[in-house]
DNA sequence: CCTATCATGTAATCCGTTACATGATTAT
DNA sequence: ATAATCATGTAACGGATTACATGATAGG
């Protein structure tokens, strides 16, 4: 049992199974996909090495059905729910970036033409827009504790994103 | 020379030189923070490997000062710029995922109590507080080309961020 | 002259992704 | 039956970060 850095992505692990309780890969792949996900994506593979990871650290604990197919399944420990709760009472959060690729183009288009300017701030408004309907009909039928409440962020932020690149479309920056 | 994955971080090495001319790594280092970084970052020691890995795919050419300390300066070459020019072009850009560690906290909140989600909340909205500000003086003094343009997304962003905490401080989600 | 700070670089580690592969279930 | 899809897993590679380390330059 040796110390491991914990990262994003062991929270990830560790707060499903604190939530949901014992769970496969799998059932961890389903939970993240319509949870997390949205905001937060990870390859399934992940999801079969990270919570291998956590168990050398002793903060998940690993079982191994005895019939059928033997899939693994992982439970927390009390060293994780330890290492969960401690990483949640810290207040401590670095800003995000926004690491956009479409912000990245555009940052660099004065070494292209106007035109794919517009084309790229076009598909961007579009796929945002796509995206703030999907949150508008998740908000719909979702409940109101803190995983819900994460849904208020992804609509600001995909309203603001259709704004921004609509206008560029509209009206975009000066070539030299 | 081989062929190597272009990553965004190729990219951002690229558009400098394309955008600067010739460039050593502390240059890049520099027109990276004020300029990108506000938005993508990296440690310097990714602006020493990444151009000496396109350097072997024949995207940048290394010249190596001969007086001095013989600093290594790069520069875009004709296929670069054609690579480069070749992403500008393709309006293809995925989605941006928000990856906010401070959303993941609030998400996962409902394994902590309630005045760790305030604390949270007030501190995430402060530092998008700040940030917003920087980029309101910033954008004080931007010009008009398409990296300037970014800002607005930044400023966008920042503001729906810097509301939403607020939010959630003054009016913390239902506690289980 | 000395010591911070700026500038420059390398090495090692490791997480995350991509690719590969096969076992179960369901539908036609 | 058999194709398709869901479910489950492993291996390998590489980019990104962390840590280490030293060379120049300016300020006191």
């Amino acid at each position: 049992m040796s110390t491991i850095a914990l990262t994003p992505t062991s929270y990830v692990v560790l707060g499903c199974l604190a939530t949901g309780g014992p769970a496969t890969p799998y059932d961890l792949k389903q939970a993240v996909t319509d949870g997390v996900g949205y905001f937060w994506t990870f390859p399934h593979s992940q999801l079969y090495s990270e919570p291998a990871r956590l168990a050398q650290a002793g903060l998940v604990a690993e079982r191994r059905e005895d019939v059928g197919r033997r899939r693994r399944v992982f439970s927390i420990t009390d060293a994780g729910r330890q290492a969960l709760e401690d990483w949640l009472a810290d207040p401590m959060a670095d800003l995000p970036e926004i690491r956009d690729t479409g912000l990245l183009k555009l940052f660099f288009a004065d070494n292209t033409e106007p035109e794919h300017v517009v084309a790229l701030a076009r598909r961007q408004s579009e796929l945002h827009g796509q995206r703030l309907k999907l949150y508008e009909a998740l908000s719909e039928v979702a409940g109101d504790g803190t995983a819900a409440a994460t849904l208020g962020l992804g609509l600001a932020w995909e309203k603001a994103a259709t704004v921004f690149w609509a206008g560029v479309s509209e009206n975009p920056p000066a070539h030299p």
